[in-house]
DNA sequence: CGTTGACTTGACGGAAGTCAAAAGGTGTGG
DNA sequence: CCACACCTTTTGACTTCCGTCAAGTCAACG
């Protein structure tokens, strides 16, 4: 399987495969690994590298003053965690793992080089950072005007989509290794009223979710409850290669 | 007083005469008026031209299935409506004038001259990026963890925040046009609940609101109220220059 | 002077929060 | 292998913040 970072660039530009080779490289070397719940970068401090999240899952959260936490942004295998580095002074938020991530730390100086050498990287990272502000968008939205269901079941489809677009979902699951109060701090609501939503959801057969494991049983309808558009993530291709996914799967958006 | 636009990138870089001279003339040419409630970009279209709102308010917005909007940012006089179509395929969100607004249409190429001639404007439209999507983020905190007074205070906060930046605000009044249905459509709350906070907070003389003039009372509780933490907005340099600011203005994050 | 759009106010209902306690899991150590 | 602690999930009763509906005020304007 591909290295998901290409994966996920490769929806937009197409690389040589000596320009994938670099990538791969690129991403290849110096793996730090983060235990579930360890702090990966914190608030106020300026990493020098910047880093790629390569397996497990991490995410961009927020303590507020009254101890709740506010997670803004899960990140899945391809995704950085602070390209803002490049230019402010120091990170406005936390990234956590959730559960044991690796995590590729790129030199700097060795990602400019890349940049200057190819060209369509430059173009690709844009990219990717212009579609995570229209996830963050999206986020707005389902906090101002979507019910707590919708809000689950639009945030279980992007997940879905994403992890598709970098190969890590198979058919209509993915891995969704985050507590039910994980998932409170993510939708701004309480534990137990997420437990609430999620056991209706399964009681309709809408999901199925065991053992980390999130199984759409029924994708339109969920598409249908989530209200979901996927234009925001401006992924003009359909997946190609995946032999499982449904007729469905280039129809997702 | 100062282009807004430089005042704004001047938070983070500083930028030689003759350089300001050339940001002045690109931000002069082709302006364009619309008028209040106009489209000025539509979701699915690609606009050639990056356009610079130079006075006004305008809105980023998205209207979703039934009928409900969702605005996701205000847009003052030095933003910029849609950095994003350097790279993307189309916008994803609407464009709308609140307000009689004028912008300033800049040809992407004459951009992209004033780039490599001003090595400093490159930097400075990445930190300008970065801090939009870091309201972005803050919008979600807002959204998700915080009640609706806090909401409220945090979002007329923040504006008096950054019209002081673009050098907008006379001591602590900032011009906010919108009325009590728009604010709730960017809180994503119902116009009457929003009423219901504004004459909570009116009755508390913590803020004016009155021919589209916002006056904050107390400053420094409403900072309070708020639960304003300003690091986000990425602002290290206090205001110079503005007479009337009081002694807390450097004090504002 | 009627019309229109923004703001205001009140009564009522409902979605989600709060509190609390029980029931399942899971890992650790004796 | 059991016992214990600890963390998640689940469930129930109660509360509250905010949405909904509706009516009414006020100012601007043709």
């Amino acid at each position: 399987m591909a290295n998901p970072l290409i994966r996920k660039l490769e929806q937009f530009v197409r690389f040589s495969s000596a320009e994938k080779l670099r990538l791969e490289q690129l991403a290849a070397k110096r793996h730090k690994i983060y235990s579930a719940g360890e702090v990966i970068l914190k608030e106020g401090e300026k990493p020098e590298p910047i880093l790629l999240v390569v397996s497990g899952l991490a995410a961009r959260c927020k303590v507020l003053s009254e101890g709740r936490r506010q997670i803004m942004a899960f990140l899945i295998p391809g995704d950085f965690c602070d390209v803002e580095v490049f230019v402010l002074d120091a990170m406005d938020h936390d990234i956590v793992a959730v559960t044991e991530t690796i995590c590729a730390h790129l030199a700097v100086p060795e990602i400019e080089r890349l940049l200057t050498e190819m060209s369509s990287l430059t173009r690709a990272l844009w990219w990717s950072t212009m579609t995570d502000t229209a996830v963050l968008r999206e986020r707005i939205i389902d906090h101002g005007s979507r019910s707590a269901r919708e809000r689950i079941c639009h945030l279980l489809y992007e997940m879905l989509v994403r992890y598709r677009v970098v190969g890590l979902a198979s058919d209509h699951s993915f891995p969704f290794p985050v507590t039910q109060e994980q998932l409170a701090d993510a939708t701004g609501m309480t534990p137990v009223h997420v437990n609430r939503i999620v056991s209706e959801l399964r009681a309709e057969e809408l999901i199925r979710w065991k053992d980390k494991i999130v199984s759409i049983l029924d994708v339109p309808r969920l598409k249908e409850v989530a209200n979901f558009d996927g234009c925001y993530l401006h992924l003009e291709r359909t997946f190609q290669g995946d032999a499982e996914v449904s007729e469905r799967a280039g129809d997702l958006f």
